[in-house]
DNA sequence: TATTTATTTGCATATTTATGCAAATATGCA
DNA sequence: TGCATATTTGCATAAATATGCAAATAAATA
């Protein structure tokens, strides 16, 4: 498996690592089903350019998929790869890579 | 076990995602002993007070354990704790929490 | 005590990032 | 086609953050 280098671990984080954005993370792990944009701003207290900027961050970065269907567009959380992500930096920092 | 709140976790996530910083954790990763500054700014291109600060920022949100002995001060990863706080979230996400 | 070395802190600055509003865009529907 | 709704984008601004330099602090040692 190929290592991710150093930057994209640090653009994963540094997405995960803002109030807001990992607001809406959270709230995202509550929902079966792809959420919109409107949905999602209840969770937060900002615009919904705001929201839509966060979303398209975490989008961006493999956070987040986006499911285009029609005029809805819908966001969902991309649960494996974060988790195979969170858990490689953790098993990396764990181990004495000597 | 008590559940991290949001904030705490922004703020780990926030430590880690710079890419002077995440650097100084791959280089501690190395290391079977405690380090002081001036070995750990030969991983980063920056100022010996920034890499002070950057160790500070990191301890202050348990990434990094902190030895005082006489004039020497070391930094050591707190490897079980990140592992844990980053795996504790990796399940989160996995996991649909209705 | 004076000096040397390691580290931190104060301050100024540059860069990045988050935010809101208004306008633009996209799509469904009357 | 024209309107309504959802989302994104341009732009300006405020806030947060990273950085370097110089000075301050701390501790070992001559």
């Amino acid at each position: 498996m190929r290592e991710r280098n150093i930057q994209d671990t640090v653009e994963l984080l540094k997405a995960l690592g803002e109030f807001n954005r990992l607001s809406l993370v959270y709230k995202l792990c509550e929902c079966e089903t792809p959420q919109n944009v409107m949905c999602l701003c209840d969770c937060c207290n900002v615009d919904a350019s705001v929201v839509s900027r966060h979303l398209k961050t975490m989008a961006d970065v493999g956070i987040l998929k986006l499911n285009k269907k029609g005029r809805e567009r819908t966001y969902s959380l991309d649960r494996e790869n974060v988790a195979k992500e969170l858990r490689a930096l953790a098993t990396k920092i764990e181990t004495n890579t000597n």
